[in-house]
DNA sequence: TATCACTGACTAACGGGTTAGTCAATTGCA
DNA sequence: TGCAATTGACTAACCCGTTAGTCAGTGATA
């Protein structure tokens, strides 16, 4: 393959290896886990051996850490993109909740790293809490800060969610680990999911007396 | 260890060992993942050889999918239970909740396989989907026939929540991922999780006018 | 433009270490 | 002593990481 390009030059080949390597990488890594995975396996999706592959990562951990970090899309505009919006509180939550779930739950990507956090994060913890710094604490703060804001305007109530602002989130969580555990098996309407957590969130399930 | 015992029998022993196996090896593979679990391990820490723990068990796989099987205690009578309670629709979800935050988020064992199930799901899908059948499928009905009888009474508004029972539940998942991924370094409060997340799923998040 | 010395990305094969599963020998209880 | 439980050495296969050697592509020279 490599040898019969005749488009791609060596300098354009060699700066392309890394990112075709990590991307092989999460291939693997999220089908067969860190340990079942082989270096070999990786290097013969693109076509080389795993000699290449060691000439662009010295071991087989740090080909799986920067291949976290690689896989990792910073969503820091997605969140900004929320205060731009006008609306209710409770409209601009719902933006970014959508928002979220694209992100998070809808994107097989992001998804599973989330596996690959749960099931390798004893073996790599501070990839885990590099990725609660990054990811999960903004999401949260982002939310906090929303839910504040209507308190103050008076759209919403007081409560505990102020405490725990991310038990507005779970559902995105719950989408995103339903579809890791049973795939295609039992399918799973993801807006409609967050529409039914939404409407319970805003409304409540108490009668209205 | 098992030597020095004078106090069993040699049938008691035997009798034991297919339970001490499986509970070693549960310990063993939640903490390394299946592939990296040597069988050694799993019976080193009986104080035997791996001989041993191939007498009880063909190969690693069933050693695998029976210490899944026997790890998982049904909670068939947890559920029923609920159902004796007296008390408002909103007090008996409560008292359903905290008894599956106990069994789900709060005990290590369900908590861990909750892990496995995710990390090696796709090697073993049939235990996955037979845990689902077992335990959440139960879980997810009995909320949702809770939920409807507090319709029925008028204590609970219609809503999308018949739709999605699991909603509600969301947050018992959300502290159990939580404690996966981040195990002591973040700590977090189980049962004033799910009181928010009962504050907001009951009286809501809008201000009432 | 044609030639050719040179570079460096890649390969192939291997060393060293590991592990699932087997089975003849051993141990110690009844 | 007889027998069942257990051992642990062994095999066959596996895989990480290494390195001497290859050859396609590059660019300087005439």
């Amino acid at each position: 393959m490599t040898k019969t390009e005749k488009k791609t030059s060596r300098a354009e080949q060699k700066a392309r290896r890394p990112q075709e390597i990590l991307e092989a990488a999460f291939e693997e890594f999220t089908v067969k886990g860190y340990t079942a995975t082989r270096v070999e396996d990786v290097a013969a999706r693109l076509g080389v051996t795993k000699g290449t592959v060691y000439l662009y990562f010295p071991t087989k951990d740090v080909l799986f850490e920067e291949m976290f970090r690689h896989m990792s899309t910073p969503f820091a505009d997605l969140l900004a993109s929320v205060d731009t919006l006008g609306g209710s509180a409770a409209d601009r939550l719902r933006a970014l909740l959508l928002l979220a779930y694209d992100k998070i739950a809808d994107d097989r990507k992001t998804r599973e790293l989330l596996r690959l956090s749960l099931s390798e994060g004893t073996r790599f913890p501070d990839i885990v809490d590099r990725h609660h710094e990054e990811f999960i604490a903004p999401l949260i703060a982002a939310i906090g800060s929303l839910v504040e804001k209507g308190v103050a305007s008076g759209e919403f109530r007081e409560g505990a969610v102020a405490k725990f602002p991310d038990v507005v989130a779970s559902s995105i969580l719950h989408i995103a680990v339903w579809r890791l555990m049973f795939a295609d098996r039992r399918p799973i309407d993801g807006p409609a999911f967050i529409d039914a957590h939404l409407d319970l969130a805003l409304n409540g399930l108490l009668q209205r007396s």
